[in-house]
DNA sequence: TTTATTTGCGCAATCGTTGTCGGGAACGTT
DNA sequence: AACGTTCCCGACAACGATTGCGCAAATAAA
């Protein structure tokens, strides 16, 4: 009585449904006159086809789920965003999961968008995840998959991630050039593959500057809140204490600034900071951070547009491949040493 | 050959499916040994319902819809939290559509949501939408629907949205008291419900300690970028100049926060200014912003809560009402007058 | 005129699940 | 012995759309 429906098409226009259907998708073996009047018709009563009947038909749902540890996160919320606008242009509905960093209801998400009959599968997986059985199973089932940002290499899909370790080795060679001496390194947990590759990043600026690689220097935070003010005291604690941090996510940065000034030591005259994140108020804070900016929003469009063509082409798609988007950095005041 | 259907158990237990069926849902009519023995099976297969058949059969689709104008934006994307949380506490999923601030495509998005079966709809506004027969008609069809932050009062549905008149009123009041004369408000469009309400108490505040209200201090947004800059211009060049402003969004506080900084105008010495907003790292600003904070995460979860009420319930709800959510102020260094 | 071929369309199955109906077996009641 | 009840369960249709198959009529070829 509602929603309209080939059937009412067909009861009003005295055909069967197939030939509306048929009709409709401007099948050959159609009278172009017959055709027109459904056309017409269905235009007239503003027919949508049923995106249900159609998922359940078994050809596809034009929906994709986005697994992300958090929404409310700057970052993720801005790959969302080029996601969604990928998938309004080329039809597809997004729906969105979180694992709020939870191994157990990511398996659970992935269960639940697979069980929505996802087209496929965009995800950046939780901080506590190691094991990727529960992908890899829906990969031998051919579900298109593809991974962003946090990335696990035991997985063969398609990734698209930031340059984290020229990002990193950008950001620690900043800071080697300003002169410091003891860089810190404020991160998030060691398993995770963004982390790999900024610490690979860090290391590598530090040895090409021949500056001595120190593991006390190097901090693992959770994702928890106000843990910065821990781990700053630790690294704080040791001498001779570092002259510059480097950290890995929003969180950490807003923590150790915090942290910091708590501590009053001025930033950038006694320690630098530079922080590898995504914030847009970075230059309005106090004092102004100096940054690695991820290109999120567009980390996001470029996993969408992969996603979508490994949905549309299947097989012939182009064989997975890793996507390195390039992050560049922004120098502020936190980091600005002027002797 | 891929999910286990009730077929597969039928078959397997030499049963129909409409006794496998039952069997799951308990019915009474089914013998406790079978039942046990269709369920006994069905758990060691995994067996999980389809949603996609259950919502083609008419009864629920377990999801629903939730439309904003922007996810990128902290006080959206903390809202969908709120509301992602309760929802999955509850086996629902949410779909995102985003309109950015369009109005062509908040009716699509509409349009969308319902084919999709969606239980019901969470809608913030778009700021260009002033006619509401989209949803007045899908509330004729019974779809809940349950508006938030920025709600239509043309639209009897359930609201929820915080105090914006308190907050208005005492983040103008607090400017008044610390000595301010010439409070400028910089606001969102003006058609919008929280624009309005705003704009009422920062009047009443200003009635209520004898300052005249002239409208030439009130300037209207849209949600372009770096228009604060525009704004605050035409503001500044007033006489006599406003000593203060009052932003009723995170962009414009930054806008105006920014713009203010590179005229070299100095805050709060030369303006104070405060934000309407929703920023974590409000006190983390060069100078700290005073903010009326928005509890975000709790909207969206009151929200969320009221709309799911509403579906499981159907007519035998509570019937519309408007939650308002507390805010409250947060004083910092922006509008700290040390006289 | 008879036989092929094309054109245009309908029938029925299908996807996974539920609701309506009805029916056989076992039991109880006269 | 005949009838009425329960108790369990299966057949069938339906939700909305697609699709393989087949069939009739119209046209072309023989």
């Amino acid at each position: 009585m509602d929603t309209v429906t080939i059937k009412d098409i067909a009861r009003a226009l005295n055909l069967s449904t197939s030939t509306v259907s048929r009709a409709l998708r401007g099948s050959y073996e159609i009278n172009p006159e017959t055709k027109r009047l459904v056309l017409e018709y269905a235009e007239r009563l503003n027919y949508r086809p049923n995106p249900i009947a159609l998922s359940l038909k078994g050809s596809s749902s034009r929906a994709i789920g986005v697994i992300v540890p958090q929404i409310a996160n700057y970052y993720f919320s801005q790959a969302i965003n080029g996601i969604e606008a990928i998938a309004y242009n080329r039809g597809y509905h997004v729906i969105i999961f979180q694992t709020h960093e939870s191994y157990e209801r990511e398996v659970a998400n992935v269960q639940q968008a697979l069980a929505r009959k996802v087209d496929g599968l965009l995800i950046s997986l939780s901080s506590e995840t190691s094991d990727v059985e529960h992908l890899r199973e829906l990969q031998e089932r051919n579900l298109p998959i593809v991974q962003f940002d946090r990335v696990s290499n035991e997985l063969n899909t398609t990734k698209v991630v930031a340059d984290n370790f020229a990002g990193a080795f950008a950001a620690t060679e900043h800071l080697i050039k300003s002169g410091r001496k003891r860089i810190a390194h404020l991160t998030i947990p060691p398993w995770i593959s963004i982390t790999q590759e900024r610490l690979a990043g860090y290391r590598a600026a530090l040895e090409q500057y021949g500056l001595e690689y120190d593991e006390n220097l190097v901090r693992y935070g959770t994702f928890g809140p106000d843990e910065a003010d821990k781990l700053v005291d630790e690294l704080l604690a040791q001498s001779p204490r570092p002259d510059a941090f480097f950290t890995a996510s929003d969180r950490l940065a807003l923590g150790a600034l915090a942290a910091l000034q708590r501590r009053n030591i001025a930033i950038p005259q006694e320690v630098s900071l530079i922080g590898f994140t995504n914030l847009n108020v970075a230059d309005l804070l106090s004092p102004s951070l100096s940054t690695v900016v991820q290109p999120a929003q567009e980390i996001g469009q470029m996993a969408a547009e992969r996603l979508i063509e490994l949905i549309e082409r299947k097989q012939k798609a182009a064989p997975p491949s890793t996507i390195v988007v390039p992050s560049h950095l922004a120098v502020r005041e936190s980091t600005r040493v002027s002797e």
